[in-house]
DNA sequence: ACATGTGAACTGCTTCACAGCG
DNA sequence: CGCTGTGAAGCAGTTCACATGT
């Protein structure tokens, strides 16, 4: 029905659920593409996904109508469009906060630069670790981030701090216009509403599962 | 109403989302009692935790009545209660797989242990880090884990490998008998019925805030 | 005949609003 | 009076089922 091409106003809201789904089938659409599948259905992608093929096909209405009935989906096509909705064509500029193991492992992570995650620079607190440099990517003065931010654009901003310095950071990052924040501290980060922030918060998964342990007996 | 003291049995399912919500509200009751608060209201804990007062109640009601009207929740009873259902009560036992970046971040995280996951220990694949330890764990090869889990028991298996070994790793451990199992591969996993399963893939939280980024024109 | 695209039905989580009790 | 506990209403995401196009 309605094809998209480029920069994109969909009419729909977009569940985070689909988001999460789009970024797994892309995952799958790229194997597929490797091993030479010209075409794909809702359902196979399903099955690969741990969903239904009817979930598969509402994921891809919101954005326009790509398959041919009867046929399936064409991979390269579809990989291309997924790609261009999820924003993965071009290269994003990462500023990561924090050189201790997280924010290190994250900046050393092939599979990270990849995908389009470009880590541009690392910021920490600790004279020890400022002015010392990662592979290529020089580790800087916390303070620093904002005056840098004006010369070099950041997309996205990384907290990998301890959780009480993660407020500090979140504030830090806006006040560099940063609009995406990655936050990687056990800790709620409060931010003006045209930010955008993901928590990924390793301890609630284990307690989530320490949960359903203690319940199993049910 | 109901009352439950120990191993538990609810009548109503419990939404993924509350669990995490109750994770939350943990960790603000646990800042509340060391400022030495003695009640707090759901209206309190609902702002800590970027809800609403009805939220935090219907989660809470799901498991008991433990405020008293007009004046709140007593804060030590209300952080005994979730650590009980959320089954932190006791240590649990953990073994990671994958003597990598991420299985070695996660074995030396004070705030790993102090929550009660202890790693009882760390297998590899590779040769190399074999026989090496870790503080006190030691590293082992990963064809013992079902042998050794014979001996001594694991509660969590904890998924540290490359993408492309996640789903053998993950079979080893439902063959060990382990119940619950957290993923850290950017891979789907497929398990039993009865095994519980958790996966955190930070490049697909990466691509939700692609996808934001990507479409905040809107 | 086959597989998509989608309105309609359904399920389940969240929000509302208020009765109930301290 | 204040704040909890909870049915009822509302809403969002999933599943169903089928008309539609190839």
């Amino acid at each position: 029905m309605k094809n998209f091409t480029s920069p994109i106003s969909y009419l729909k809201r977009v569940p985070d659920s689909t988001v999460r789904r789009l970024s797994l089938y892309l995952g799958f659409l790229e194997e597929l593409e490797d091993s030479g599948e010209a075409t794909v259905s809702s359902d196979v992608l399903a099955r690969l996904g741990g969903t239904t093929s009817a979930q598969v096909r509402k994921d891809l209405s919101i954005f326009g109508s790509f398959g041919k009935r009867g046929l399936g989906y064409f991979v390269p096509e579809l990989t291309t469009r997924l790609r261009e909705i999820l924003g993965l064509g071009r290269d994003w500029h990462v500023a990561i906060v924090g050189a201790g193991k997280i924010g290190l492992a994250l900046a050393q992570y092939p599979g990270f630069r990849e995908k389009g995650f470009h880590v541009s620079a690392l910021y920490d607190a600790s004279p020890a670790k400022v002015g010392t440099r990662l592979d290529s990517i020089p580790v800087r003065d916390v303070h620093r981030l904002a005056s840098d931010a004006a010369k070099e654009h950041f997309d996205i901003g990384v907290i990998a701090v301890p959780a009480d310095d993660a407020q500090f950071v979140a504030d830090t990052m806006v006040a560099a216009g940063i609009k995406a924040i990655m936050n990687f501290a056990p800790a709620q980060i409060t931010v003006p509403a045209d930010v955008v922030t993901r928590t990924v918060n390793m301890g609630l998964e284990f307690e989530a599962l320490s949960f359903a342990l203690a319940n199993l007996s049910k």
